[in-house]
This record gives structure tokens, C-alpha cells and sequence, in this order.
RNA sequence: GGGUCGGUAGCUCAGGUGGUUAGAGCGUACGCCUGAUAAGCGUAAGGUCGAUGGUUCGAGUCCAUCUCGACCCA
């Protein structure tokens, strides 16, 4: 506008209470939020609130942390847990809990083992030379180093906790409750030595775990070998494949007794091991006889050969055989109950029970893991050299063999073998596989034989080989009969953790009962022992000379522990590993030249399944009642920390230590695939902190799917930042309108506009889905609800139409007053219900509304919410009234695209109804106002031909007309009366706003 | 290879017990406004509901198979 022509126009700008605000548009996040950060601190926001709960009626909500590995920087899982976390948290403290949150760290085990290796390694040092107590420690202070650095990390991404003294399974309260846990076991009975092959590694000497091994090629025998049926049982007489005649029958049954079973191996050494052959119950097996063969050949023309069908050409041509007749389908029911006889059986006369020779029994099992894709459709099973065997030897109960020592030789007083070397002490091969070969085919039993280069499992270390070697080791009985007054959910493990899984456990998604309740009801025994030096120690002592079997071999004495626990109360697990322990604990009580110390370290799981007990149960910030209210972790924890927890708790209090379990699924990129440095699709939570803030990371946490797996990438981080500049706009707004807002300006709603009285009722619709999709933990409900809000009933709605009352109407009209009520019982709702989401910007909003030295909106709980507010009956007057605003507007924009109008102020439409409720609502509020036209008339005069109708609303129509009249220079509608007034250039409004 | 979970517009999500033209917001395009202005408003376009087959009068919704992806296990 020209100020030199005052005649014309009038410069009202300064008249309009335009919205007023310091709080920016731009964020500004990545450089403000250690700000607030430091706010938070120094107010000791955390601390106030567990203040105030004990003077103000507070019920304790706990989320037990499942502790993250004291290792590496945070990625971006981590990032989406502890928010997922901190939302929870947040949102119950807000719903009037106590809300604690302990963070904890995992801090023993095999990763930080390595890392201190290394750096021993990096100066020439060897781990064995080292004093274990040094070793030990050196672990832990890297183990201090990186808890340092997450919980940096953590606070940075606005996560509220009590980060000051959080827990790790270092501590050595820690380690003193893990260890009484662990005697626990001991104590009860379901403590046992056992067995199992592991990953060994001849050259090291030493177990080795799965994610220390690496795989290459490597050159290894194969052979097939013969084994002869010794025993078939008579089943084949019935059932589907009965042969027709008793000859027929006889000619059948002997064909199997005469006939050998063929397996495949790729390790020879391994069987004198064998104990059992399995064949799998869906394949098809057929009966070979062998014709012709190879001069070369070893089959015999004659004999009858056991294969699968699939894979029978592949051992004609191994075998050397040139033709061979299939006699008939062996259904795999014929061999129920067939006993083979080891190859090797007879070679040794003596008979005595170890094994020393093979003259027992071999069985033919089902095994599911037999498979038709190689070999011969039978796999020879050696418990104690394989998992699939191992397992198959659990459930049918077959002996597991002893042969093979810690560097690889078998065992001295092995007959014809003892003492001969699978791996030597360089990896290379020994004589062992050769032996065996010679053997099988002295023996008769070899059918043929050859090399083969497959992938094999190398140690990561000496890049030596590795075999599967029987060990020795710990085990928690799991179905074992408990008497421990612990039985109200059930007498062993598995019942109680079944039965906590079915009534005492709430999961979230639901699906993970299921998946727990699956896992629980197959997994085998709890193996506990690793041979590492890192982590609590089994605490417990063997008696000399006792078999595992002996009742007296396990030393169980409540003394003992009770010495064991208080000595690492005082100095941590390491005085377990210091010379004279043992004599220190067992001293007065038993002889300890007659005990020996147990060396092995728990599994790390044992650690974080014990949490509940030196968290839940010891702390002053733990639970009543030791029982969690919710753990929350990735699905792929259902067989980790919730399995751990729950087994450990069933094993010691006797149910499940949570109420709730919280799922969240994996982070993935943007088209869903898994991220990978090598792909280049990683997402690295401290990059989005540098780039967006924290408050985006958070807000991109909320608006997902969390349960499911999720997706995260450049382009839908850039959405998640569009979405957080929106609902800043729509909180910088309501500064603005806000501004120098009074109690006196306070109106009661019953003396309120309509449109003001359905905010209210919309609060109130809010209040109850907010807290609802809080407690069901669903943050995605939240935000889409709250967002929808924002932009379709706020922006588009309320606020586009109120603008009007709050920037021309006279500061105490009644219109004014209503909006700015409203406006302030908004803000107070809406930054408390995103202040779990978007801690940071909220602060920020909080702040600049009521500066304080003092006051966080942290410190705040989601408002009350009066259940008056909630009016249906005029919801649903008001959801008509926007239905017919649509035609309206709908119809200006077809007088927008002619270019007839600009403004809708330039608007005076007719509307025509054609029902009298409609008419009557209509009527009953100011709809010009509504439509934001400068006039609006209404009629139930029928629409003339060609009014203005939406095919979805029915009923009524529009007739476009220019609004008549000159423009309020202050308000801008065109009115009849402008120019009439005292002040030039006004309505009568603005005339008398004006004064 | 086995088990489990998932695949709805470019993005993020809704779609009890199967029932008419599959919804919302964001983004995009176009237009308007220029007193929320690196903002605001309006209108519109966008989906073979992973694929195929089946049950049914009728399927995004039930069944089967397949496919893609993820996790756990081997």
C-alpha cells in the first residue's frame, strides 16, 4: 500500500493482533538440543520427578532395560530401542506414574575377550601367558570405556534415565548376585555336568565359538561306507506296502537282511564314533542290486545296496558300478526298528562297557535333517562330533563317545587308533582319517572313496582347521522336579515359564507369545559353562575322583556360597581366579585337597536373565515386587533376553519376571533391505543428530510401525522432517495467538461459540485415544492422530477460521476470549502429549510460551481433561457443517480457477438446502464465518438449474455471487456498510475495535 | 533347508466377525492468498490391496501354492 494516498487507504496492519512470537520457525535442533540437554541437568530433571513421588500419590512403573554390549558406538537399532524406551517411559511418567528407568550394560563375554586379545596379540603377547586376574581387568576397563561412550551417545538422543548410576553386570554387586543365582541351581538340583560337541580347535586347544570361526575351502576325504543290517524287524508284514504273498514277504524281508545301508562321510575320523545311522522319514529309498562293476570297482556283483532313489546315480558312479538292477521301494517304514552293525564290529574281541570296542548295537533313526541333496540319503551319526547328531543322540538316548582329546589325538587306549592325530599342532592332517579308510576297507565296509572341496569352519584366529569335539560341560535341567516352594506355576522350569508365557505375560505384538511359547516348549537343557575368562565364573567345586552321576560329585554347601558371594560383594568375581580361593572358602568345612575348583565361566545370558535379581529386586529404584512392568527388545530377543530371564526367574522365583513384553522388529533401508556397510545403506543415528536433531530420529521412531521392521532412509527421513516443520508451525501459531494471554481473558465454555465447544469436545476424544495408544504402547496412534489433528482440524479448520476473531475482534469480546480460552487449554494438552516423542522441541515450545529459570514441561503431567467436554450430539452437528463447507469451498474454487475470485472474502454465496435439519444447523451458527466468505445466504428455496452440488454431499447446493460492497481496509471482507463508520475504510466491527 | 513374522497409493499409516465406487495425512501437480510468509488455504492426480489358483452370490479380508523381504534356527 502507498502511503501517499491516505484518501484511499488507511494502513490498519498496526490495528491487527497479528501473532506475535519469538519461537522460530527454523529448529535449529542439531546445535539447540545439547542446550536443553544441559537444562535438563542442571535442574536434575530425573531426580525431581523421583522426588515428587514421594510426596505425591505416584504408582511405580518400571521398564527393566535389557542391557546393550558394552562395545562400539551406537548404531541405529540401538537408537530406535532406548526411544521406544524412553517414549514408554516418558508417556507413563506423564499418565501420573512413577516412571524409573535404570540403564544397564552388558559387560562380560566373548567380543571384549577378543578386542583385549587383540591388543595382546598387537604387542606380541600371548593370552596364556598372561595373569588371568590382569586379563580380567583389562576386559573391564574397556568394557568402562565404552559404557562411557554409549551413555554419551544415549543422553545425546534426549533418552531420561537414571544415567548416573545405571547397571552393569560388571558391578560387583552384580557379580556377587549372579553367582548366588547361579548357586541357586547348584542348590535346587537342576545343576548338571553333561556333554556336548563343540566347535574345537585342535591347535588352540580351546572351544570356540560360532562367531570365531570363518569359513574356506578345504580338501577333505569322502567316503562311503557299508553298513550291514543285522537285525529287521518284522513290521514289513503290514501296512500299505505289505507284499501280496508269503513268499513274496519272505523274498522282501530278506532282501533288507542282506542288504547294507550306505552311508556318507566327509570326516572319517569320526567313526569309530559312530552310534546310530539316521535316514530321513520323507524320502524315497530303493533296494540296488549290483550287477556289473569296475575292475577298480570295491562293490560286489550280488550284494544289495539301501539308497535314497534321488541320489542313487551319484553312488553308482562314485562306486564305480556299471549296472545294477532295482530290485524294489524300500518304504521307509521297513526300517522301524532295523539294528546295523558298526563296521568295525568284531575287529576287537574284548568285551567291556567303554566303548572299547564296536560290537554294540547301531540303530536306524528318523531324522529330519537327513536330507536327499547329497551323500546317500543316510547319515552317519556320531553324537559327540556333530549338532544334528548330538541332538538326534539326546532324543533317542545313545551314548556319547569319549575318543577324542583336547589336541585332537584320540584317546590313548582307543584300540587299533589310540593316540593318532586328526589335526596336528599345525592344523595339518594326521594319520587318523587315513586309518580309518585303511580300516573300513580291511573291514569290507568301504563302498568307495574320494576327495572333496567344500567350505569348512576354520579357526578365526590360527586359521587352522576345527572339528566338533565332545566336551565336557554345564547344564540346567530343565524338566527337572523342582522342591523349592516356588510351585504355584509349576514344579520345573519349563512348566512355570509355559504357564507365565499363558496368563502372566502381555505381549505386544501378540504374536510374541507364540513364538516364546514355541521356543519354550522344544529348547533342550540350558547349556551354562563357557571355557572364556571372562564373566562370572561357575562358582561351584566337583569331588575328586566322583563321576557326574555320583550324588556327592557337586558340592552343595550354603556356607560355601554364602562365603563365595560375600568375597565377591567385596572385590568383584576376579578373587575366584586368585591362588588360594578355593582353600579361602572351603576352609573348616570340607577338605579342599579333596575338591576340585570348576574354571568355566557362565554364559553371558545368565548375566542379563539375572538382571531382574540385582535390579528389580536389590535397588531402591527397582520394583515392589521384583517383577518388571515391561521388557522391551528386538524380536530377536525372544531367544535371547526374554528367554534367558524368563528361564533363569522360573528357575529362581518361580515365574516370569515381566509383566509385559514390548517387540520391536528390524531397522531396514529404504526399499526394506537389510542395511550393510558394503551395500552403502546404512542409516548411522549420530549422522540424522548432525543433520536433522535429535527430535527427528525420535519423531521418525514414533510415526513408524515399530512392531513390524521398519524402514529408514534419506527420503523418508526428509518426510519426517516435513511432518515435524508442519506441527512446529501449527505450535508457532498457537504462540502467536497466545500472546500476552490473561486469566481475565478466560471464559467459561458454557459461554462459548459452537465451533470453540467442539474443540473442546475434540480434546476431550484425543485425551482418552492418547492415553489409550500410550498405555497400549502404540506411539504410531499417537502421532497419526495428533498429526491428523493438527493439520485437518486445526490448520485447515479451526485456526483458518478463527483467525479472523483473533486478529479483528476487539480484545475483550467474548469471540476473542473463547478462541484464546480454547487456544491456551490446546497448548497445554498438546505440548504434554508430544512431549514423549518430541522432548526437545516441546521444551523449546513449553519455554517460549512460560519462561523459567526453573520449570521444564518434563516436570509436567498430561493435563486432566474434563469428561463434559465430550459433546456427540454436536460432533455430529458439526461433522454436517463441514460436510457442507466442502460444497461451498468447492464451489469457490470453481469462481478461483475462472478467475473471478481470489480471496473467499470476495465471496457471498447462496446456499440452498434442501432439509430443515440442515437448514436449521446451518442457520444456528455463523456459517459465512465458517466458509471465511464475507457473506453467506441461506435458503430452502429449491437450486436453480445448474447450482453448485458435490455428488457426495446430498442435499445441498450452491449459487455463487461476489460479495457486495467495499473491503474493510482492517479485516478485509467486503461489506455493505464500509465507509460508513467513524474510522475510514471499516466495518462496524473494526469501527468499533477501533474505539 | 526348517520355523516365525511381514508385503495396502512416491512416503508413513487406517482398514472388528468377508458385503456397495479401498481411506487419512504427508509429498507431488495446479490454483489462491501475501496479516502463521523459507508459512497458510483450496482442488486434483496417484493403488491389478506382492503373485497365482481356489472357496463364496461377493475377498484387501478365508484357504492353498508361489514370490520378495526380515528375524530366529540349522
Amino acid at each position: 500500500m502507498c502511503a501517499d494516498t491516505p484518501d484511499t487507504t488507511v494502513d490498519y496492519r498496526d490495528t491487527v493482533f497479528l501473532p506475535e512470537t519469538d519461537f522460530q520457525m527454523r529448529a535449529g535442533l542439531p546445535a539447540r538440543e545439547p542446550q536443553w540437554l544441559a537444562r535438563w541437568a542442571r535442574l536434575g530433571v530425573y531426580d525431581q520427578l523421583r522426588e515428587r513421588a514421594k510426596t505425591e500419590v505416584r504408582s511405580p512403573f518400571v521398564l527393566h532395560d535389557g542391557p546393550p554390549y558394552a562395545n562400539g558406538h551406537l548404531h541405529i537399532g540401538h537408537a530406535l530401542n532406548k526411544t521406544i524406551k524412553d517414549i514408554i517411559v516418558r508417556s507413563h511418567q506423564m499418565m501420573g506414574h512413577d516412571a524409573r528407568y535404570v540403564p544397564g550394560w552388558d559387560c562380560h563375554g566373548l567380543p571384549i575377550e577378543w578386542k583385549i586379545e587383540e591388543q595382546y596379540r598387537a604387542k606380541g603377547l600371548n593370552k596364556d601367558d598372561v595373569d588371568v586376574v590382569d586379563f580380567r581387568q583389562e576386559c573391564r576397563r574397556f568394557a568402562e570405556g565404552w559404557v562411557n561412550i554409549q551413555r554419551e551417545e544415549f543422553k545425546r538422543l534426549g533418552i531420561t534415565g537414571n544415567w548416573d548410576h545405571p547397571y552393569l553386570t560388571m558391578d560387583y554387586h552384580a557379580e556377587a548376585v549372579i553367582a548366588d543365582e547361579f548357586m541357586k541351581f547348584l542348590m535346587n538340583g537342576t545343576l548338571y555336568q553333561g556333554s556336548k560337541p563343540v566347535m574345537w580347535s585342535p591347535v588352540e586347544k580351546t572351544a570356540l565359538a560360532e562367531a570365531e570361526v570363518e569359513y574356506h575351502d578345504h580338501t577333505s576325504h569322502t567316503i562311503w561306507v557299508r553298513f550291514k543290517v543285522d537285525k529287521a524287524s518284522s513290521l514289513i508284514f503290514s501296512g500299505p506296502h505289505a507284499a501280496t504273498s508269503l513268499s513274496e514277504q519272505m523274498e522282501a524281508n530278506n532282501i533288507l537282511k542282506r542288504a547294507s545301508i550306505v552311508i556318507w562321510t566327509t570326516t572319517p575320523w569320526t567313526i569309530p564314533q559312530n552310534r546310530a545311522v539316521a535316514y530321513g522319514p520323507g524320502i524315497a529309498y530303493g533296494a540296488y542290486r549290483v550287477d556289473t562293476v569296475d575292475e577298480k570297482s570295491t562293490a560286489v556283483p550280488g550284494e544289495v545296496l539301501i539308497l535314497a532313489d534321488a541320489l542313487a546315480d551319484s553312488v553308482k558312479t562314485a562306486a564305480k558300478i556299471e549296472g545294477w538292477t532295482r530290485l524294489r521301494d524300500v518304504p521307509v517304514a521297513e526300517f522301524e526298528g532295523v539294528i546295523l552293525k558298526h563296521p568295525y564290529n568284531g575287529l576287537v574281541e574284548e568285551k567291556d562297557d567303554d566303548g572299547n570296542n564296536w560290537n554294540f548295537d547301531v540303530p536306524l533313526l528318523p531324522g529330519d535333517h537327513v536330507t536327499d541333496d547329497a551323500g546317500t540319503g543316510f547319515v552317519h551319526t556320531a553324537p559327540s562330533h556333530g549338532d544334528d547328531d548330538y541332538q538326534l543322540g539326546l532324543k533317542f538316548k545313545l551314548p556319547m563317545t569319549y575318543n577324542v582329546e583336547a589336541d585332537g589325538t584320540y584317546r590313548a587306549d582307543l584300540p587299533i587308533f589310540g593316540g593318532e592325530a586328526i589335526l596336528d599342532q599345525n592344523g595339518k592332517e594326521g594319520p587318523a582319517n587315513v586309518s580309518n579308510i585303511k580300516q573300513l576297507a580291511y573291514a569290507g565296509a568301504l563302498l568307495a572313496k574320494g576327495k572333496i572341496k567344500h567350505s569348512y569352519p576354520h579357526s578365526w584366529r590360527s586359521k587352522a582347521p576345527v572339528i566338533f569335539r565332545n566336551t565336557p560341560q554345564w547344564f540346567a535341567a530343565i524338566d527337572f522336579s523342582l522342591h523349592d516352594g516356588k510351585g504355584e506355576y509349576g514344579d520345573t522350569i519349563r512348566k512355570r515359564a509355559l504357564r507365565s508365557i499363558e496368563e502372566l505375560v502381555k505381549f505386544t505384538p501378540v504374536s510374541g507369545r507364540n513364538r516364546l511359547h514355541s521356543m519354550m516348549e522344544t529348547r533342550p537343557d540350558w547349556v551354562l559353562s563357557r571355557q572364556r575368562a571372562w564373566g562370572v565364573p561357575l562358582t561351584c567345586f566337583t569331588k575328586k575322583g566322583a563321576r557326574p552321576t555320583d550324588p556327592d560329585f557337586l558340592l552343595r554347601n550354603a556356607e560355601v556360597n554364602a562365603r563365595i558371594v560375600a568375597a565377591f560383594e567385596k572385590d568383584g568375581a576376579d578373587v575366584w581366579y586368585v591362588q588360594g580361593f578355593k582353600e579361602k572358602v572351603l576352609d573348616g568345612i570340607v577338605n579342599p585337597l579333596d575338591y576340585e575348583q570348576v574354571f568355566d565361566v557362565l554364559d553371558v545370558w545368565f548375566d542379563s536373565g539375572s538382571t531382574h535379581a540385582f535390579v528389580l529386586r536389590d535397588r531402591p529404584d527397582g520394583t515392589p515386587d521384583g517383577i518388571a512392568d515391561v521388557y522391551m527388545e528386538g524380536t530377536d530377543q525372544h531367544r535371547g533376553w526374554f528367554h534367558s530371564s524368563m528361564l533363569e526367574a522360573c528357575g529362581t522365583i518361580g515365574r516370569a519376571p515381566y509383566r509385559n513384553v514390548v517387540t520391536h522388529g528390524f531397522t531396514l533401508d529404504e526399499k526394506g533391505m537389510k542395511m550393510s556397510k558394503s551395500l552403502g545403506n546404512t542409516i548411522v543415528p549420530a549422522k540424522v543428530i548432525e543433520q536433522y536433531g535429535a527430535d527427528i530420529l525420535r519423531l521418525w521412531v514414533a510415526q513408524t510401525d515399530y512392531t513390524a521392521d521398519q524402514r529408514i532412509g534419506p527420503e523418508i527421513l526428509k518426510g519426517t522432517a516435513d511432518s515435524y516443520r508442519r506441527l512446529r508451525n501449527t505450535l508457532r501459531f498457537m504462540l502467536g495467538a497466545l500472546k500476552d494471554f490473561d486469566e481475565s481473558e478466560r471464559l467459561d465454555p458454557a459461554e462459548m461459540p459452537e465451533l470453540e465447544r467442539w474443540v473442546l469436545h475434540r480434546l476431550a476424544e484425543l485425551d482418552a485415544q492418547v492415553r489409550t495408544d500410550y498405555r497400549a504402547f502404540d506411539f504410531s496412534g499417537v502421532f497419526q492422530v495428533l498429526f491428523n489433528f493438527c493439520t485437518v482440524d486445526l490448520s485447515a479448520f479451526w485456526f483458518d477460521i478463527r483467525k479472523d476473531a483473533l486478529y479483528c475482534d476487539a480484545p475483550d469480546s467474548l469471540r476473542r476470549r473463547a478462541v484464546r480460552t480454547v487456544m491456551d487449554l490446546l497448548f497445554h494438552r498438546l505440548t504434554t502429549w508430544l512431549a514423549p516423542i518430541l522432548p526437545f522441541t516441546m521444551e523449546d515450545v513449553w519455554l517460549s510460551r512460560f519462561p523459567s529459570e526453573d520449570d521444564s514441561v518434563h516436570l509436567h503431567d498430561f493435563t486432566e481433561t474434563p469428561a463434559d467436554w465430550l459433546d456427540a450430539g454436536l460432533a455430529e452437528k458439526w461433522a454436517g457443517l463441514r460436510r457442507a463447507r466442502r460444497v461451498v469451498t468447492a464451489a469457490l474454487e470453481v469462481q478461483r480457477t475462472a478467475k473471478v475470485i481470489g480471496s473467499s472474502l470476495e465471496a457471498a454465496p447462496t446456499v440452498y438446502v434442501e432439509s430443515d435439519d440442515l437448514a436449521a444447523a446451518l442457520a444456528s451458527v455463523d456459517f459465512a464465518d465458517l466458509c471465511i466468505t464475507s457473506d453467506l445466504a441461506l435458503t430452502r428455496d429449491p437450486a436453480p438449474e445448474g447450482a453448485f452440488r458435490l455428488s457426495d454431499v446430498p442435499g445441498i447446493a450452491v449459487v455463487f455471487h461476489e460479495a457486495e460492497g467495499e473491503k474493510c481496509e482492517r479485516c478485509w471482507k467486503i461489506l455493505p456498510d464500509v465507509g460508513t463508520h467513524s474510522h475510514a475504510h471499516t466495518c462496524a466491527r473494526c469501527d468499533a475495535a477501533l474505539g
